[in-house]
DNA sequence: GGTTTCAACTGGACAAAATCCAGGTATACA
DNA sequence: TGTATACCTGGATTTTGTCCAGTTGAAACC
């Protein structure tokens, strides 16, 4: 069954990165694993609960934190300065519309023009920084707002 | 004189925008536009009150945000979740130390490995949005903590 | 399975960050 | 130099996020 082998998704990701699976952990990762889902914690709150699956909002806050600090969170700020969550499992990068406000995600995977492996070695090799992870912030304006 | 170049080029910077050249604003900009410089907004305030330059704290983010909204200055969040702002003129990516939290500018010239442009491209024919800007964010260890 | 241990959850109080407002000031442009 | 108005400012207010102390529940033993 998917929801059983989802589930073992979570719990796997979570113990690589050495924290407990928890009933909150799991729905907060599973709502936030989908591509171009990016809500403010206020708003993760409020889906949880229309949702059916009562939650605190200390819980949200304390997990988004928690979950960030062990990787399996992406944390930014929109146009607009709000604080916003990405948990999508594909790698992929964020198109920003300067006009609306729209976030969408790009897979890395339909991006083959752009490897980021030569600039991890640059960088690596002059700046003497070790680099696990390498997004694109692309700003613009999306299709609706041309 | 360097002084009143600059001073020029900040009021140009202003004008290009459609925003007027105040003093603050010119401050601001001025106290940002260095490498690796990205300070929150309290410790910008902080920063220019200690330079002499008195300033309101509202004055203060009123125009971070301002100066956001126009382009001229970048805003982020960092491994903490404190928002930042960076005004360095020249292009330039992100480094952030997952350890201690340091951030370090990369200059664009000095990644010749990395050219937006096919990305650029790609989008905007694969998604339909017209791309102003790319920029990267390299997470990692800085030499330091290694 | 039952028990034990401690991490994790929770609501509500609290603190910090950011915004709003209304009056005064400085800028741009004629 | 005068005038309209964008901008600045301190303080009040709202919003966002954190802390705390009691309770719950996950995992690891037997």
């Amino acid at each position: 069954m998917a929801k059983i082998k989802e589930r073992e998704s979570f719990r796997s990701r979570l113990k690589a990165v050495g924290l407990r699976h928890t009933l909150p952990r799991e729905r907060i990762l599973a709502y936030l694993d989908r591509k171009s889902i990016h809500p403010t914690p206020e708003e993760l709150y409020q889906g949880l609960k229309k949702k059916g699956y009562p939650i605190g909002l200390s819980t949200v806050y304390l997990n988004l934190q928690v979950l960030r600090d062990s990787g399996l969170l992406w944390e930014f700020k929109d146009q607009k300065g709000n604080t916003r969550y990405d948990g999508f499992g594909e790698k992929h990068h964020h198109l920003f519309c300067l006009q609306c406000g729209a976030i969408e995600d790009v897979l890395v995977r339909e991006l083959p023009e752009f490897d980021p492996e030569p600039i991890r070695k640059a960088v690596e090799a002059k700046n003497g920084w070790f680099i696990e992870e390498a997004r694109l912030e692309l700003r613009g304006v999306c299709p609706n707002c041309q």
